[in-house]
DNA sequence: TTCAACCTTAACCTTGCGGCAAGGTCAAGC
DNA sequence: GCTTGACCTTGCCGCAAGGTTAAGGTTGAA
């Protein structure tokens, strides 16, 4: 199958299996006489495995990580755990941030008229002298 | 002052401060004989604005919006408020997928035993045939 | 034959800077 | 007068994670 094939099936790109290759997260791709890429199932497998892993929000290192791990038949299911773990953590860092944000700014638009005068507290909060 | 007495009191970096410059969020800086950009009381109250409103989050095209209103005195603060209101709502678009994710994660590392045993809920999930 | 739908590589665009190079300037200390 | 170090200048490369476009080769069907 080419890559447009493998695209359709795997829901990647082919831009990005490309660039997954080039990137080293798949073996450089089998090529026919024409220089086209072709992918077999084991391929294709390993594709959506990436697909599902980046839909989860794991990074490209990351998800290499969890590529190695699927190969060695030997891993201890506590290290793929691990890494989900210090995952969700890097989430919650992240949502709390952003919910800080939010609330400053709720704050501000909470305080704010929003009418047709000029006198905003937004635009103070962020002109406040330290 | 130089660039970098005005980028230790906004907050910002020099660098910064030189890309917000070419970006246009400044306009183009005085200079003294020696190529030196220079800096004033006024100059430093944009430079804090700007980075105030980075820390809310803002992007640097918001920001851009935001100093025109600061700079319009016949502003209308409902414009603000909207354009606050939008940016809150796109915080809230990234926290919800990312909620959505943690829950993904969380339900899968739930049901790992995460053990020295190889078998994998985690894996398997990312692994499953569609 | 010609057209559309594939495929190829390569290179540039994004966001918001950090880092580094290579060099000019300035003040202090010897 | 010399050096040292801190500052300043421009400019280019790099990051993630691709999207987009260019310029062209291949294939199959009407």
């Amino acid at each position: 199958m080419n890559i447009g094939q493998a695209a359709a099936q795997s829901g990647l790109s082919r831009k990005m299996i490309r660039y997954y290759e080039n990137y080293g997260l798949l073996p450089a791709a089998l090529r026919s006489d024409n220089g086209y890429r072709h992918y077999n199932d084991n391929d294709l497998r390993r594709l959506r495995f990436i697909h599902r892993a980046r839909e989860l929000g794991f990074s490209l290192e990351e998800v290499a990580r969890l590529l190695a791990l699927w190969q060695d038949k030997d891993r201890a299911s506590a290290e793929v755990k691990k890494l989900a773990q210090a995952h969700i953590g890097e989430l919650e860092r992240r949502i709390a941030e952003l919910q800080q944000l939010k609330s400053s700014l709720q704050e501000l638009t909470r305080c704010c008229h929003g009418d047709e005068r000029p006198d905003c507290p937004i635009l103070d909060a962020l002109a406040e002298t330290p």
